[in-house]
DNA sequence: CTAAAAAGTGAGTGATTACTTACATTGTGA
DNA sequence: TCACAATGTAAGTAATCACTCACTTTTTAG
């Protein structure tokens, strides 16, 4: 009934892990349901009844598991960002770079960019709920910057500074300039796409991204 | 009392300009007190008796002047959106373009990007509040896209081509591509560096911007 | 000055909210 | 089989919500 249910989603599994086993399957499609509602609707507009409502169960039942309404919110997001998106996009991250040393830097940004777009795409309406609710709860917020954005930009500094020391690229600059603006370019470019044209997803955009890599590797002057 | 007061925000004046003059001192207390309540708290969860009690009127006032909840949200963003953000963007996009047509193109983007910097931090509460509910409102986000991004694209596409025709850029990539890199490259930039550390705010970071424009003019590869 | 219109008010309105409680059902260990 | 705990539920609960209305005050026009 709900395409954007948790069990849909690329990232559904992330509620199963080691440390939430403890998880019954009442409590699975509670999480589950309120995933979709407050993806639809965001925290404040999103209703327990409604929830209760999707999850096939009566609201009495929601608040047996759970203390408040927050507390579904945390339940489903804290995990679902510290064993599933953070390992998921950090380890990916980790194997692209160690197993493609060779490979010219130009093969490897251009991998990565295609997963993160991928991952992007995939996990839209999560990735939006995620950030609008990081503004009004901390914990939220914490989990986000310890868990995926740190880790993440730690491994990406980790390949630019491997290949500043093969003399690939220039030693004159902070890794984490170089990183941040990769980040950025390719991230915008991403968002400006899904917000401003109309054009499907995934759809012959490598070579646009090869163009991105392109600027990002030899600049936009005119060479000498 | 309240020093994210419409009235000490540097966009202030927005919602005097010519085509909200009908807008009497009453709803002008009432929409200044809906920004501090809305930006504070989110739509959805701002009660307009707070409003009410922050603007020195009754709650029977704001619906004799404002049809709905709604109503409120836009009747502050729109014109804010219209009036002030927009256009205080795009024509000081505008005259640092036409005014330094001679100067160096890296001294042309230092400046855009050190006052979009400045922007940025003034307004941080406000564009929050504006990038979230245009999630929920697609008229919101209409008149981010017809209004700001698309025309501030606009702007920087012509600084780019007339470098590019100047010979000081290079020609085999698209000017949308220059343009939403480096746009990426210094909001992620100022983003991350909001958020992840605790540097305050303007302080001695021109020569990071510097690195951002160097890197976005020479590239990251090692020169051969 | 006056009368009508506009603006302001605070006490409602019914609907809805997150959450509770009293009770029923189910699962479990001996 | 039975006692008891865990789980589930529908009908609450008080609070709060956006919004209205009957009425007073202020502004405006002739």
């Amino acid at each position: 009934m709900d395409d954007r249910s948790l069990s849909d989603q690329p990232i559904s599994t992330g509620l199963q892990e080691p440390s939430d086993l403890q998880l019954t399957d009442k409590q699975w499609n509670i999480l589950d349901a309120a995933l979709a509602v407050f993806t639809e609707k965001g925290f404040s507009a999103a209703t327990t009844s409604e929830i209760a409502r999707q999850a096939g169960v009566s609201e009495g039942t929601i608040f047996r598991h759970f203390k408040t309404k927050k507390d579904i919110l945390l339940a489903m997001l804290v995990p679902l960002i510290r064993n599933t998106m953070g390992p998921k996009s950090v380890n990916s991250l980790t194997q692209m770079i160690v197993k493609n040393e060779n490979l010219p830097l130009r093969e490897v940004l251009l991998m990565i960019a295609l997963e993160r777009q991928e991952f992007l795409t995939d996990n839209q309406a999560l990735l939006r709920l995620i950030l609008t609710e990081a503004q009004y709860h901390p914990e939220l917020r914490e989990v986000i910057i310890g868990e995926v954005a740190y880790k993440s930009q730690e491994q990406l500094i980790r390949l630019i500074e491997q290949r500043q020391q093969k003399g690939e690229i220039r030693q004159d600059l902070p890794a984490w300039v170089l990183v941040r603006s990769f980040f950025g370019m390719v991230v915008v470019y991403m968002l400006s796409r899904v917000m401003l044209t109309k054009r499907e997803a995934g759809k012959d955009n490598r070579e646009e991204i090869l163009k991105i890599i392109d600027l990002f590797l030899n600049g936009a002057a005119m060479e000498k």
